[in-house]
DNA sequence: TTCGATGTGTCACCTGGCGACATGATAGTC
DNA sequence: GACTATCATGTCGCCAGGTGACACATCGAA
């Protein structure tokens, strides 16, 4: 709904009012249903984690945290970006600087819990420095793929570029340099 | 100036002119000098990295990407965190939400620019993806090296840090998996 | 029917941010 | 020393995001 006025006459065109109106409600009501504007970019899109934490804590045991990692965020995010409105919503992101900041607070949440996450994984032994690495390592892929895929207008294969970028990018656990 | 008034009421409830006022301004000409109230907190550190672009470019050919990003960042950085203030601006930004959406904001600016200089380099043959992957990845370094350095009250070694980080963290250039 | 919960509209307000204009100081020229 | 262009700042008014307080309606349970 929102994103059809976002993209058509650009997000900081568009008013509050105006998502309102087309929603057939008022301002403050839309209010009650997200906390700001920017958030209703992000309608119907899991960015919190909710399962990703879960997801974590089900992989087995013995199975290194990047890989972990790796094969948690397939699945997310293949199905997060099953959307039509998938492209659109990424340029959108990408061409306001307010939403891509929004993005990030959110992120920045998920990226607390799935280190913490990965810290109370069975046997795992990670300091939280290291923990940060590997999940800000993890959102680093992310973005790439995002972006990358993107600039293939949407035409570029998510998961593969996903494995690819995992496997590009690795995170060595113990931190002493040898 | 300002980051004074932050850290001592915090940053949503001092308003502009709070600001203007003590520093013997105007609400008006506080905008004429910070474009928002975000940018007040990152007064006189350089994020836009005009510096690293240019240090990228002076690296010797023949160094590695992923080790290039290292020691740029590594000076970069000594000189950034140089300030007294920084335990309390890191503080303040990873307690409001705002303020991390704007770093963030910048930061993509910078990271723009420094994929770029990457590709750019003589003799680099990087490919988008792979120059958003290291880029990305140094971001995700540094933003560790920032947690874990407020994490200890400002005691730990950054530069120390950073490196532990760089040699924990490695980015391959082969887009092809073996 | 009555009661309470839930959702929504209305109104008033604060604050960040911008555009337009006035004013004052300052520096440079003749 | 008078004149003027420039720049910094103040003043005023406006818009839009966001919040709190309150009223009203609807609907389901008792």
């Amino acid at each position: 709904m929102a994103i059809d006025l976002f993209a058509r006459q650009g997000f900081d065109e568009t008013t509050v009012e105006d998502i309102a109106q087309a929603a057939g409600m008022t301002k403050r009501s839309f209010f009650r249903y997200f906390p700001t504007k920017e958030d209703a970019v992000f309608e119907g899109i899991d960015l919190t984690g909710e399962s990703v934490v879960a997801d974590i804590a089900a992989r087995p045991a013995d199975e290194g945290p990047w890989e972990c990692l790796h094969q948690v965020l397939r699945a997310w995010q293949e199905e997060i970006h099953a959307s039509e409105q998938a492209l659109a919503t990424i340029r959108l992101i990408e061409a306001t600087p307010a939403l891509a900041g929004r993005l990030h607070q959110r992120r920045t949440e998920w990226r607390r819990r799935v280190s913490n996450a990965l810290q109370d994984r069975p046997g795992a032994s990670l300091d939280p420095y290291t923990a940060d690495l590997l999940t800000n390592a993890a959102t680093a892929v992310l973005d790439a793929v995002s972006s990358q895929w993107a600039r293939s207008d949407g035409n570029a294969d998510r998961p593969a570029l996903l494995d690819q970028g995992f496997y590009q990018v690795h995170v060595d656990l113990n931190s002493r340099q040898e």
